[in-house]
DNA sequence: CACTCGTGGTA
DNA sequence: TTACCAAGAGT
């Protein structure tokens, strides 16, 4: 049986992972970062583990261009760990909405927390320790300890991966447990004994402008000579892909219940999708089907569903939105219900009326806040951009 | 360990 | 349009 590493990995151990020591592969990526590399990313040119911390979270299966201007507006919103730390969770959620995947927003407020208070708002330097904090793994621990303390610790992203997996040929799913392994194996033994920094950053850099996943430039790259991938013509099969699975289709009734300019929104539970945002009531329960199987409310359900928090004078049902999310895809169903008289909230946990016109600065998710923004016209979208 | 968790860009 | 997936972590 043959190993899918290429070479062959030897037995395991230490020694093991010394074998795969090559002082020339960090050299080339450290020669081809501080000539080619970014240099003036927002987060680059500092040491400050905060700066540093926070741009690592946001980068967390983002890409940077998606985060360039949530890291500006976060850290104008909060200046300092202490800031951040001290600010209710609501604003941090608010300040995330539309990012995507909350919990690193919930993880951020808690670890932001506990380094005030373990560490006296200082972030530890030893990989292990950033590792116990919310949010923060083990390449995620290395990217901040290299680029605030020049720590020499490994990382291994998405852009490690796809780099090893062509430079050595790697024909193994990189999701895999014990590809994984060993890929960290690798990526521990390759580390460099000077200039952590730049060759994480080259790591970083390749992956992210050279060796990409679609139409690599395999011209410009510093490893083509030594890439096993490029020599046996195997880069656009490499890394090997995810294997697919046919992914769930869901359906939800959201009820947008609008009175005197508000809207009625709901919190979402701390789990779960869109976990500890705000959002609008779904219906809930069994539905009617249609021919295509989908479900469809009567009036007489939403307007029961609705009937909870006033009298219900019209309901009218609006366009129907499709979000696709990495693993199903959800057919949100808005009904817009206005109410003649408004029942008062007590009783009814975790519900609020919103203001239209704070629509923009509201935790939610992106296609509720985009659906919002719509409903309510130009003025909720005009006070979202005089708040930044 | 397999699965969950967002959004926007790309082909 | 559909499918894939990017500076992963938590469960």
């Amino acid at each position: 049986m043959t190993s899918p590493l290429h070479p062959p990995p030897p037995a395991l151990g230490a020694a093991s992972n010394a074998s795969f020591a090559d002082a020339d592969f960090s050299a080339t990526v450290i020669a081809w970062q501080r000539a080619h590399g970014r240099h003036a990313l927002p987060w680059q040119n500092t040491r400050d583990a905060y700066l540093v911390w926070l741009s690592e979270i946001m980068l967390q299966q983002t890409q940077v261009a998606a985060v360039l201007d949530y890291y500006a507006r976060f850290l104008a919103r909060f200046p300092t760990l202490r800031t951040l730390a001290e600010a209710p969770v609501e604003d941090v959620m608010a300040q995330w909405s539309g990012l995507g995947y909350y919990t690193r927003a919930r993880n951020l407020h808690k670890c932001a927390q506990r380094v005030l208070a373990e560490y006296d708002g200082v972030f530890p330097s030893d990989p292990l320790l950033l590792a116990e904090l919310p949010g923060i793994g083990r390449s995620t621990a290395a990217a901040i300890a290299a680029f605030s303390g020049g720590v020499r610790a490994a990382i291994l992203d998405g852009n490690v991966k796809r780099v090893f997996a062509r430079v050595f040929g790697i024909a193994a799913y990189p999701g895999e447990k014990k590809v994984e392994q060993a890929l960290w194996l690798r990526a521990e033994a390759l580390l460099p004994q000077q200039g952590i920094e730049s060759y994480t950053q080259g790591l970083m850099d390749l992956g992210a402008t050279l060796c990409t996943r679609s139409s690599p430039d395999c011209q410009r790259c510093p490893l083509q000579p030594r890439c096993v991938a490029y020599a046996t013509h195997r880069v656009k099969d490499l890394p090997v892909r995810k294997p697919k699975k046919t992914n769930p289709e869901k359906h939800a009734t959201m009820l947008v219940i609008i009175d005197r300019g508000q809207v009625l929104l709901q919190q979402r539970p701390a789990t779960g999708i869109w976990g500890g945002l705000l959002s609008l009531p779904e219906l809930d329960g069994h539905m009617p089907l249609d021919g295509d199987g989908v479900p469809q409310p009567d009036h007489a359900a939403i307007a029961l569903a609705a009937g909870r928090f006033g009298e219900v004078e019209s309901q009218q049902r609006l366009l129907p939105i499709t979000h696709v999310f990495t693993h199903y895809k959800l057919h949100i169903v808005p009904c817009r219900i206005a109410l003649a008289r408004r029942l008062d909230l007590a009783g009814e946990a975790g519900h609020v009326w919103q203001d239209g016109a704070g629509i923009g600065q509201a935790p939610l998710p992106a296609p509720v806040k985009k659906l919002l923004l719509e409903l309510f016209g130009d003025a909720a979208a005009a006070q979202t951009r005089m708040a930044f």
